[in-house]
DNA sequence: GTAAAACCTCAACCTGGGTTTAGATCAAGC
DNA sequence: GCTTGATCTAAACCCAGGTTGAGGTTTTAC
């Protein structure tokens, strides 16, 4: 049986394969080769050749994006990565459940927020006198003056 | 009685009693103000003069900013503020239930993205074949080729 | 009266994640 | 061989949300 109908994993994709497989501009590829999460090899005439595993690495890229990892942790995770070969099921398994960890921590932050805001809705807040949320300036007013840490008190958010 | 102990909501305060008060480099008042977040006096000189209920909407520019939201979107809600006041209490509920809507939205997002993770770490994506987060790269070879749209595909994310 | 500190404007710079443009070179079809 | 389209590099530009710096005034403190 041939080997032609089969894709190997090192075989060469050039520019526009790599564009119509991942549906990412050939500036962004440039931009991410630049910053080291993908390499290419050159043609005679000096124009880019993908292996075929860094499909997987841009798609592991579109898949951060997507999550709001930022390129630079992602270059991080991909030191990490086998460099002439696919991530395999292990990596990916890592991976994810890092960046599913990310995600939590945002969920966990955001959710905060909520419940901070919230209470100002549903406090004194209101008055906007003593919120963690807007900074108390008329209480400051009443203790002199000096530079004002916001964030530092919560009689509102947290009244215990 | 004198007034002098207590504060005139339009009584005037120099940059360096705002940034004071605060917390806000001078250099971001004057960023704000180009903004149009916020107004300023001048005195003879042509120094900044703040109007008291100016701090304000410093605190408000300032929560906003805690909670992700654009300045952009600061100065919209801005327009409907009272110009020569401070914000009401009616004012600050209006925007507050405005921003935890958005919050909201922004966990729902998030909430939908950890789903998918943990769909795609629990199942057949973990083979990196059909996962909405990484591109299919392995099913469109048997497909032929063609721009790939991502995420159009959900056999992984839901498979309902 | 003078020096230091604060303030002014305007322009340049920073990060992140790229896109756009200019000018040159390469590859492919006829 | 020639034209057209694809690709190359380097540099400039974009957004947000500011900071930094240069060079000039104003205010304040002694």
């Amino acid at each position: 049986m041939s080997l032609e109908p089969f894709a190997h994993p090192n075989d060469l994709l050039t520019v526009r394969e790599v564009v119509a497989r991942t549906g990412v501009a050939p500036s962004a590829l440039r931009f991410y080769e630049a910053h080291g999460l993908i390499t290419t090899e050159r043609n005679r005439g000096n124009q880019r050749l993908y292996r075929r595993h860094m499909l997987r690495r841009i798609s592991l890229i579109l898949a951060a994006r997507r999550l709001g990892i930022p390129l630079a942790d992602v270059a991080e995770i991909f030191t990490t990565l086998p460099a002439d070969e696919a991530p395999s099921h292990r990596d990916w398994v890592r991976v994810s459940r890092e960046w599913k960890r990310q995600l939590e921590d945002r969920r966990r932050y955001i959710m905060n927020l909520e419940r901070q805001l919230t209470a100002c809705i549903g406090c004194g807040c209101l008055s906007m006198k003593l919120c963690d949320l807007l900074n108390p300036d008329d209480r400051l007013r009443t203790r002199g003056q000096g530079p004002v840490r916001l964030h530092e008190s919560s009689e509102c958010i947290d009244p215990a």
